[in-house]
RNA sequence: GGAGAAGUGGCUGAGUGGUUGAAAGCGGCACCCUGCUAAGGUGUUAUAGGGUUUAAACUCUAUCGAGGGUUCGAAUCCCUCCUUCUCCA
């Protein structure tokens, strides 16, 4: 959520930084709102004080007929105040759900785009290979990776591994995780993977993307779309000093999306499945050294990369293709031969205060003294489907796919044949 | 599943109807003291939202798990829910 006063304060370079990304925000709306709800704060709290002060008067109140005069106008007062109280409810939450729907403010350095095409190439890692080797359908004769099991047991999107393809794909999750805590200091959480729908507000997924979400029947908890989910939840309505940030964590999870409107988009392998596995990274860190954090997230998942042999990208993301809580998004893109493209294999971000503001957690600045919000990043570290799909295809010659040296020792095997 | 107990500020923890937004301690911060460190001394230290102001100071309102209720007045009494703990099955 934004800062509101940004928007009071300079409605116009709010509204055209937000035009950047498509999202039109009418200013003169919210402000209207705001002084609708400020002047009912003054009737209201008016009230209050008056009735305050009579109640004051009650002790000295020496006769019963002065005690009743008190008690009758003591309750007028109530009636009043409960009035507007309703009336305000009712303006606090019109505003809320105007500022909930308004998306984060993307940075200056953001390129300004329509969509994916817009986005900014930073680096590329590794020399990209071109062959015909698709790897789901590399499984077809072995049914390693078995798509026709995974719909009927569940549905199209959901896929079934199994021997050394299971093997791999949990190894992967072995290396990345002891890469993340041994190498880069993270701390190793395991965290539910249904939440509430608190959690899902706080981080943004709620309330303008529910139909992306998995609902469980009948309650209120979804099946977390990722791990950053819970994980920056943990922190919610936490008060922090400086010396506890940076916080770094990690986890891996399931991650289930609905995938509502991708509808006929990768419909082949295991790029968009409804269930996948990430290692995600989450940061908590003080604003000064969140944009210093999005590099280091970044690298991070950038080195399990190069660790595993795969030729990738880095892009900034354009204002058109930033998620709805990001000012600042890289993404790290893994080559894929058969497809002669890179494609999405981590995507770290960078909220600002947009998610702690929702979450509300703060940290006491130890110049300002003041109890400031935290900054939250989080990235991929990977996703662990989409890079066994890039690990496939990078390494195989249609017979066999050679396992990268850091993975043996972990999956046990060094290759595995078709 | 049944029976009890409890949820108070960054933390621990007093507080059962009227200057209690809240004692005390810890922690934090500022200053003093000491050659340095340790120890000590003094002061300060909840959040949100209004008013006011260049700003600070000041002032008002709300907040003691959440939401309702009783009352002139609620952290304190009642109800519902949530969470935690203990005991029983």
């Amino acid at each position: 959520m934004l800062n509101i006063n940004i928007i009071i304060n300079d409605p116009k370079g709010i509204e055209s930084k937000l035009m950047k990304r498509g999202y039109s925000l009418n200013p003169a709306d919210i402000i209207d709102i705001y002084n609708q709800r400020k002047d009912l704060i003054k009737i209201k709290e008016t009230i209050a004080a008056n009735k305050n002060k009579l109640n004051d008067k009650f002790k000295d109140a020496s006769t019963e007929d002065e005690k009743n005069e008190i008690k009758k106008q003591s309750q007028e007062f109530e009636k009043k105040i409960s009035h507007n109280k309703s009336l305000l409810e009712e303006k606090e939450s019109e505003l809320t759900k105007l500022m909930l729907d308004i998306p984060n403010i993307p940075l200056d350095d953001v390129p300004v785009g329509e969509d994916d095409k817009d986005n900014k190439i930073i680096k590329t890692w590794g020399s990209p290979k071109r062959h015909n080797f698709e790897h789901s359908s590399l499984f077809t004769k072995n049914g390693l990776l078995n798509f026709e099991l995974g719909a009927k047991i569940s549905k199209t999107r959901f896929v079934v591994m199994k021997g050394q393809i299971a093997k791999l794909h949990r190894s992967l999750v072995s290396y990345m995780l002891n890469q993340h805590t041994e190498v880069n200091n993270y701390i190793e959480y395991n965290v539910p993977y249904v939440v509430n729908s608190e959690s899902m507000r706080g981080t943004g997924q709620l309330p303008k993307f529910e139909e992306d979400l998995f609902k469980i029947n009948d309650s209120d908890l979804y099946l977390i779309p990722t791990a950053e989910v819970p994980l920056t939840n943990l922190y919610r309505d936490k008060i922090m000093i400086e010396n506890d940030l940076p916080v770094y964590m990690v986890a891996h999870t399931p991650c289930f999306r609905s995938e509502a409107g991708s509808y006929g988009k990768d419909t082949k392998g295991i790029i968009r499945q409804h269930q996948f596995e990430k290692v995600e990274l989450v940061h908590i860190t003080c604003p000064q050294d969140a944009e210093k954090s999005l590099d280091m997230i970044t690298s991070h998942a950038e080195k399990i990369m190069e660790d595993l042999e795969i030729p990738y990208q880095r892009v900034m993301l354009s204002t058109g293709d930033l998620g709805f809580s990001s000012c600042k998004t890289y993404d790290i893109e893994a080559w894929f031969p058969s497809q002669e493209c890179y494609r999405e294999i981590s995507s770290c971000s960078y909220f600002g205060d947009f998610q702690s503001r929702r979450l509300n957690i703060k940290y006491k600045n130890n110049v300002t003294k003041r109890k400031e919000y935290v900054s939250t990043l989080n990235g991929s570290g990977l996703a662990i489907g989409r890079t066994m799909a890039a690990l496939i295809e990078n390494h195989t010659d249609g017979k066999i796919i050679k396992i990268p040296k850091v993975l043996q020792p972990i999956t046990g095997f060094d290759i595995i044949k078709l």
